[in-house]
DNA sequence: AAAAAATGTTGCCATTGGTAACATAAGATT
DNA sequence: AATCTTATGTTACCAATGGCAACATTTTTT
């Protein structure tokens, strides 16, 4: 564990870490593997022998990203009490958490769009596993018998495009502006 | 206008040209203005005296992306007789024009997030117009009360969000093998 | 203790976006 | 027509980047 030595304790670690502070701010297509590893303090060459090339760094943190994006869902569901206010809870956790991580959510979704890796694919589908099951439950508790999956990818198309317009383009903000409310306010059609 | 001259009759046309047609089939990343300029069969620095940068080349060609989103959703609502069905068919349009123009469409929502040129916000804003007012028609006929932007930004965020979901990460795709369904079946929800 | 495997470093390469200095063509001015 | 000015291309260069190979050092296995 100590500093100066030639090999690094646990690399792989520290540029999850350092790469995880980074994107709390900077976009992704602006993260060098020669800055990371310049701020870990390693040659830059050395990422290659935990990584097998940049998209596959940026592709476990995508992975990391659904599942905070996951947690954050779970737990606005936990909080509410019945299955409708849960399921709106959820839709609402899911706009918060791509504006507040905008650059997570960026790379979340431009990553790997094909061939992504088995944890990327769990992580993801993870997620979208507690949105069918809020709909399940929220169709049970109204008595709908639409097909939840269904249902389901209805509803989240209808949150991922709202925080990508949102994110890409401004426009719920200048339209919520437009419209006389708050952002916020607008969220509650859901 | 003759071939092997010194100058370019119109190298900003052909630099569009060039560019549009690489859009059809290649990820806007990997359009590099070298290989652009190659293919033209000019030097890569030619381009800078017709554009400010590459990202100012891919506003263009995100502006153009907006005018043919915009004619294919006019054209979508010109055929159906009723406003609601004009309505649909614009918002299957969206997403068929999304689903067919992959990088046309990554560049229309990834390029010039902040500051965009005023072409690139009347497009975008002229494609949202047709929307607003498809939703004012629609919910005239149905006799509702709505507000016809906040509507149309729904409509928007879904069509939006299942095109990228579909693009990013072929959910809906699956989704609909798994509901045994094609997309086109799926898109009639909508 | 020696061999093998893991992990870092240095040095190099090709590609890329971008700039500056120079070259040539086209138009305008006289 | 000759000259000046502007527009538009070219060549030569730069720094940054992702990636690879060859070498160095440390750790683990045998």
């Amino acid at each position: 564990m100590r500093k100066k030595s030639y090999h690094h304790s646990d690399l792989k670690k520290a540029l999850f870490l350092s790469c995880h502070r980074l994107l709390k701010r900077t976009d992704p297509e602006k993260i060098s593997l020669r800055s990371l590893a310049d701020e870990i303090g390693v040659s830059h060459a050395a990422i290659y022998r935990h990584f097998k090339d940049r998209e596959a760094l940026l592709e476990v943190m995508a992975t990391h990203g659904f599942e905070r994006l996951a947690k954050a869902q779970k737990s606005a569901l936990m909080r509410e009490k019945t299955a409708e206010l849960g399921f709106l809870r959820a839709g609402v956790a899911y706009i918060l958490f791509a504006i507040r991580n905008p650059f997570y959510y960026k790379i979340m979704f431009l990553t790997k769009r094909t061939n992504p890796s088995e944890e990327l694919r769990r992580s993801r589908l993870r997620s979208y596993s507690i949105l069918v099951n809020a709909c399940r439950n929220y169709l049970a508790e109204k008595g709908k018998t639409n097909d939840p999956r269904e249902y389901a990818l209805m509803a989240w198309s209808l949150v991922h495009g709202y925080s990508n317009l949102y994110l890409e383009t401004g426009f719920p903000k200048s339209e919520a502006t437009a419209l006389n409310r708050t952002p916020s306010q607008l969220l509650k059609i859901f």
